[in-house]
RNA sequence: GCCAGUGUGGCGAAAUGGCAGACGCACGGGACUUAAAAUCCCGGGGCCUUAAACAGCCGUGUGGGUUCGAGUCCCGCCACUGGCACCA
C-alpha cells in the first residue's frame, strides 16, 4: 500500500467541507426566501437580495435519497453508493442552472433502539441521538451536498406531530367507490334507517367506513415471555428467543384500508418512470385477478357457500369443494360424525406457523366435513372438505375444486381419492389430467347450458352471463393485497392520537384527539417491555393512559413505515410549524401546474435499495394518494423516477456480513484514500443498478487518477517544498498548502484544435453519461482526457477550467482546491471567477470541435476485417468503394471471386461481399 | 413452480446492428534510484507459425435463425442472482 499520499486530500477535504457549510453553499431556495447577495446561487442567477418566487427562481430539480435508519453500527459502504450517485447528479444539475433540492434525514423510530433500551435501560432518545450524530459525521465526511437546513428526524416531535396529523386525515376519511377517491367522513351518506336509529349504530357505521379502522387480527402471543412477537420473531411455531411455544391470538389492531386503492395503485404504475422489474414486483404484490364468484347451496343450510374462481369455465369439472379451516360456515355444516376430526384438524392448523403452512413440497392435508353441496350446473352433490391449502384471507376463503385442471386440486384429489372430471381439451393433444392452461371446453353441457366447443375466453363469458342471469354468481375482481396492519405493541414509535371511552350505551368507542393536542409525545418509562398480560409498553404509563374524564389513550404505536411514508414532503418545508406543508411551496417543487408545464411532477429522482421495492414504496404511494384526494398535495404520484442501486458485495464476492468478516468500513477507506477517491471508486465499479464486489485495489486505481489530476495542475517543485515543510512542522500543514503553486505550463492561451477536440470529447462523454446515469463510463471519459492532457507542453487555463467543472460533481474537494489555485494564478477568460465552482455553468459541447479531416476506414470482405484505409472525411461513397477495391491487402481476397455487392456506410466502414 | 435480471480476458468492466475487450485493476518488461516505494514509458484474449514481426485461424454461457455484417435482434436450452411462492 502506498505510503506517500498522491495529494494532500487530508487537508483539502476538511477545508472545503467547512467552506461549504459556512457558505450554506447547497441550500435550496423556496418561494418567499430572501436570497443573500453573496450566496453563489444568487450570484449565478443574479438574484442577490431578491425575494425568491416561483416566477424568478430557475426550474426546480428534486433529487432524493432513501433516508437511513441510524443504526449503532454506523455507515457501511452500501449507503454511500446511492448517495454518491444522487450527489453527483445534484451537483450536475446545479451547474446546469437548476434550483436543486437535495435533502437528508433520519428514519429513526424502530426496533433496535427499543431492544437496546430493554437491555440497558438507556432511553431510545439518547441512543438515537448518538447514532444520528455518528451517521451525520460520516455522511458529512463524504462531501455530499445536502441542504442540512432541511434535515428531518422522524422521532422529533416537530416532525411526528405531522405524522400524527396525517393519520388523523386518514382516520377522518372514507373511500367513496363512486368517485374512487377519499372524502371526509363528515360527508359520508348515512343510510336513512340509521339516521333515526341509536347514535351507537350510526357511529359503528361511520367507523366501519373509515380508512383507518379497528379490527380483531391474530398476532403471535408467547406465554412464557409474556409478550407479543412479530412474524419474523417466530420460527416454526416457537419463539426465536428462548424457543418457547407461541400461539395465534386475536387482538385489537388498527388497520389502514390500502385495499381501497388497489386499482389506482396498479393503474398509476403506468404513469411513472420506474424500472419494469420494480413495477412488476408491485403488480405481483397487488395481485389483481379477474374471475367470478359462484354460489353453492348446501343441504339444510340457508346461506350458500360463495367461492371465487378465475376459471368459471371449468365449473362442470368442480367435483368437490374446500373451505379454509377458519371459514365461518365450517361449524354449521359439519356433520356430527365428523365433528371431532374437523375440530382436531382446525387446532393442528392453528398451531402451524405461516412458514409451515406455506411450505411447498408439503403433502396436502384436509378433512371431510360430512356435508355435500350442489354443483349449480351439473346438479350433482359434491363433498365439502376443509384443508389448509385454501387460505381464509384470499377471495372468499372457499373454493370449488376442479382437480382435472388445477395443480393443487389435482394433488389433493389424488391423495384423497376424489373424482377427477375432464372439462378442458388441451391443444396439441396434451394430457388433460392436470392441464391448467386455456383450451376448449368439453363435457360441459346441461339441459339449459352448453360450453362445449368454446375456447376458454369465450366459455368464461358464456358461463358468467348464465350465472348472472340465474343470480348464482357474478363477475368479480380480486386482489392479493391485504389491508395494512398499522399498529405495533412497541414503545419507540408514534403514539396514536386516539382515546377510547364508553358511550351512553356503555359500548367502548374510539375518538380522535383534536389537532391542538398534537404532538402527542410518548411518556417516559422505566421498563420498555410489554406488560405481563400482553398490553403494549405504553400501558405501563398509567398516569399518561388514563385521562381525568375517564377516557383512556390508545397504547399501540405506529409502525416504522409511518414516518417514511411522507418524509419527502416534509423536506419541502421542514421548518413550517403551522402546517405539514405550505401549498405554494408544494406547488413550486412538485406540481406540474406551477406555470412550468415541462417540469417533472413529484420527486425528479429517487434512489435507494431494492429491499424497499414493495412495502415502503407502496405505503408511501398510498398515503400520497390519500393526501392528493383530500387536496393536500397536487400530484397523484410521489416519485416520478426511481432507480435501485445494486448491492455491494465483499471482496470475496459474498454478501457483506459481520460473521463472514468481509465488511468494508468507509472510514478506513477514507483515511487512506480520501473521500474523493472513495466516491469515484463507488461509481467506477460498474453500472449503478448492478450487484458488484468491492475491491480495495480498485480504489487505488481511481486514487492514482486523482493524483494524475493533481499533477496536471501543480508545480512539482513547490509541492516537494510543501511536503518538506509539512515534515518539519506538521501543525502548520494547512497553512503550507497555500504554497503549492500552479505549474508554469498552465497559461492563459487559446487551446489548439487538437486540445479542443480532447476537451469536447470529454464534455460530450461526461454530459451524455450523466444524463443516462452511466457514472462509470463518464469517469473513464475523464481519465482519457487526463491521460491526454498530461502530455500537453502548454496547458490552456480555459480548457483545464472546463475540465474542473466536469470533475467537480464527482470529486468536489480536489476540484475546488485546483479551481482556487487556477483562479489565483492564471486568469480564466471564459469563466466568471466571482461564481463558486459548484455554480459555474456546465460547459457546452460543440460538435464542430470533434470534426476530423481524415478518418480510418475499416474494410471488410464478407464481414471479416481485411484492411484499414485512411480517407478524407468528406469522401464520397463511390470514391471510398474505389479505394477499398484498389487496396493491396484486399485484392488477394477478391481474386477469382465474383463481387456481388459492396456496402459502403459513410463514417463507418466498407464491406465487400464476394461469392 | 412463477416473474424479473445477469452471463464478454486472470479480475471490475466497455461497445446507436458496423474494427470486441475503451477505462481501470492485477501481471510482465524498461527508465529513474545505492535499493525500495512512488512516478513515468512499453506490453498485453486464445491458438498456430516465427529469432521477432507480418499474415492466418478461433473467440462475448449454449444450440439454432434473421442480416452484407450479431456481444447487440428473434427462437430454444443451460447457469447464476433477486423477488414472489398453495393467491383458486
Amino acid at each position: 500500500m502506498s505510503q506517500r499520499r498522491q495529494y494532500p486530500f487530508h487537508l483539502i477535504e476538511p477545508k472545503w467541507q467547512a467552506h461549504w457549510e459556512a457558505q450554506a453553499s447547497h441550500r435550496a431556495w423556496n418561494p418567499g426566501d430572501i436570497l443573500p447577495p453573496q450566496h453563489p446561487f444568487a450570484l449565478r442567477h443574479q438574484l442577490g437580495g431578491q425575494v425568491a418566487s416561483a416566477a424568478n427562481l430557475p426550474p426546480k430539480c428534486y433529487i432524493l435519497d432513501m433516508f437511513p435508519y441510524p443504526s449503532g453500527a454506523g455507515l457501511h459502504v452500501g449507503h454511500p453508493e446511492g448517495y454518491t450517485a444522487t450527489d453527483i447528479l445534484s451537483r450536475f444539475r446545479r451547474a446546469q442552472g437548476f434550483n436543486v433540492l437535495h435533502p437528508m434525514g433520519w428514519d429513526a423510530f424502530g426496533l433496535p433502539a427499543e431492544q437496546y433500551a430493554i437491555k440497558t435501560g438507556r432511553h431510545p432518545r439518547i441512543t438515537t441521538n448518538e447514532n444520528i450524530a455518528t451517521f451525520k459525521k460520516q455522511i458529512r465526511s463524504l462531501g455530499f451536498s445536502y441542504d442540512w437546513s432541511r434535515e428531518i428526524d422522524t422521532t422529533d416531535p416537530i416532525y411526528f406531530r405531522w405524522t400524527q396529523w396525517i393519520f388523523l386525515q386518514i382516520y377522518n376519511s372514507w373511500f367513496n367507490p363512486e368517485t374512487r377517491r377519499a372524502e371526509p367522513v363528515s360527508q359520508l351518506p348515512i343510510p336513512a334507517d340509521l339516521q333515526r336509529g341509536p347514535e351507537a349504530e350510526r357511529r359503528a357505521f361511520v367507523d366501519s367506513k373509515r380508512l383507518a379502522f379497528v379490527t380483531e387480527a391474530p398476532v403471535w402471543w408467547c406465554e412464557a415471555l409474556g409478550t407479543v412477537l412479530a412474524n419474523e420473531e417466530v420460527i416454526d411455531g416457537r419463539s426465536e428467543v428462548g424457543d418457547h411455544p407461541v400461539v395465534r391470538k386475536p387482538m385489537r389492531q388498527w388497520m389502514l384500508r390500502i385495499t381501497a386503492y388497489a386499482e389506482r395503485l396498479l393503474e398509476d404504475l403506468n404513469t411513472i418512470d420506474w424500472t419494469d422489474s420494480l413495477k412488476e414486483m408491485q403488480r405481483n404484490w397487488i395481485g389483481k385477478s379477474e374471475g367470478a364468484q359462484v354460489e353453492f347451496r348446501v343441504e339444510g343450510v340457508a346461506a350458500p357457500i360463495v367461492v371465487f374462481t378465475t376459471r368459471p369455465d371449468t365449473l362442470f369439472g368442480a367435483t368437490y369443494m374446500v373451505l379454509s379451516p377458519e371459514h365461518p360456515f365450517v361449524s354449521q355444516i359439519t356433520r356430527p360424525a365428523q365433528r371431532d376430526a374437523v375440530r382436531n384438524y382446525q387446532e393442528t392448523v392453528a398451531r402451524k406457523s405461516d412458514l409451515e403452512r406455506t411450505e411447498l413440497a408439503k403433502e396436502k392435508t384436509g378433512v371431510f366435513t360430512g356435508a355435500f353441496a350442489i354443483n349449480p350446473v351439473t346438479g350433482r352433490e359434491i363433498p365439502v372438505w376443509i384443508a389448509d391449502y385454501v387460505l381464509a384471507s384470499y377471495g372468499t376463503g372457499a373454493i370449488m375444486a376442479v382437480p382435472a385442471h388445477d395443480t393443487r386440486d389435482f394433488e389433493f384429489a389424488q391423495k384423497f381419492n376424489l373424482p377427477i372430471a375432464q372439462v378442458i381439451d388441451p391443444p396439441g393433444g396434451k394430457d388433460w389430467r392436470g392441464y391448467t392452461d386455456d383450451g376448449v371446453a368439453v363435457n360441459s353441457s346441461s339441459g339449459e347450458l352448453s360450453l362445449d366447443g368454446q375456447p376458454t375466453a369465450q366459455a368464461k363469458q358464456t358461463i358468467i352471463a348464465w350465472l348472472e342471469s340465474r343470480k348464482l354468481g357474478r363477475r368479480t375482481v380480486n386482489f392479493k393485497l391485504r389491508d395494512w396492519l398499522f399498529s405495533r405493541q412497541r414503545y419507540w414509535g408514534e403514539p396514536f392520537p386516539i382515546v377510547w371511552r364508553k358511550d351512553a350505551s356503555g359500548a367502548l368507542c374510539h375518538e380522535a384527539l383534536p389537532e391542538s393536542a398534537l404532538p402527542l409525545i410518548p411518556p417516559p418509562l422505566d421498563d420498555y417491555k410489554p406488560t405481563p398480560d400482553g398490553q403494549p409498553p405504553l400501558a405501563r404509563a398509567t398516569a399518561w393512559v388514563n385521562l381525568p374524564d375517564g377516557s383512556a389513550r390508545e397504547t399501540n404505536t405506529m409502525p416504522q413505515w409511518a414516518g417514511s411514508c411522507w418524509y419527502y414532503l416534509r423536506y419541502l418545508d421542514s421548518r413550517n410549524e403551522s402546517m405539514f406543508l405550505d401549498r405554494g411551496v408544494e406547488r413550486y417543487w412538485v406540481s406540474r401546474d406551477s406555470g412550468r408545464a415541462s417540469q417533472t411532477p413529484g420527486v425528479d429522482l429517487y434512489v435507494g435499495g431494492t429491499e424497499h421495492a414493495v412495502l415502503h414504496l407502496l405505503y408511501a404511494r398510498f398515503w400520497h394518494k390519500v393526501l392528493f384526494d383530500l387536496g393536500h398535495v397536487s400530484t397523484p404520484e410521489p416519485f416520478h423516477k426511481l432507480v435501485n442501486q445494486g448491492l455491494i458485495l465483499g471482496e470475496d464476492g459474498q454478501k457483506m456480513s459481520k460473521s463472514r468478516g468481509n465488511v468494508v468500513n468507509p472510514d478506513d477507506v477514507l483515511k487512506v484514500f480520501g473521500a474523493d477517491a472513495f466516491r469515484l471508486y463507488e461509481m467506477f465499479m460498474g453500472p449503478l443498478e448492478m450487484v458488484k464486489p468491492w475491491n480495495t485495489q480498485g480504489v487505488e486505481g481511481v486514487y492514482r487518477f486523482l493524483g494524475r489530476v493533481w499533477r496536471l495542475f501543480v508545480d512539482e517543485k513547490s509541492e516537494v517544498e510543501f511536503e518538506q515543510s509539512c515534515a518539519a512542522d506538521a501543525s502548520r500543514e494547512a497553512e503550507f498548502l497555500k504554497r503549492v503553486q500552479l505549474q508554469a505550463a498552465v497559461q492563459a492561451v487559446e487551446p489548439t484544435a487538437e486540445q479542443l477536440k480532447t476537451l469536447h470529447a470529454c464534455i460530450k462523454k461526461v454530459t451524455e453519461d450523466l444524463e443516462g446515469m452511466r457514472f462509470n463510463t463518464a469517469i473513464s471519459g475523464m481519465m482519457v482526457f487526463v491521460n491526454d492532457a498530461l502530455a500537453w507542453t502548454v496547458k490552456p487555463a480555459s480548457a483545464l477550467a472546463d475540465f474542473l467543472v466536469l470533475l467537480q460533481p464527482f470529486a468536489p474537494h480536489i476540484a475546488e482546491e485546483l479551481w482556487e489555485m487556477l483562479s489565483r494564478h492564471a486568469p480564466v477568460r471564459n469563466r466568471d471567477s466571482a461564481v463558486a465552482l459548484g455554480y459555474q455553468p456546465w460547459p457546452a459541447f460543440d460538435p464542430a470541435r470533434l470534426v476530423e479531416s481524415a478518418w480510418e476506414v475499416p474494410v471488410q470482405v464478407n464481414g471479416k476485417l481485411r484492411d484499414k484505409l485512411v480517407a478524407p472525411t468528406g469522401i464520397s461513397a463511390g470514391d471510398l468503394e474505389k479505394a477499398a477495391l484498389a487496396s493491396e491487402k484486399i485484392r488477394p481476397f477478391l481474386e477469382g471471386k465474383n463481387i456481388k455487392k459492396v456496402i459502403v456506410v459513410p463514417g463507418k466502414l466498407v464491406n465487400i461481399v464476394v461469392g
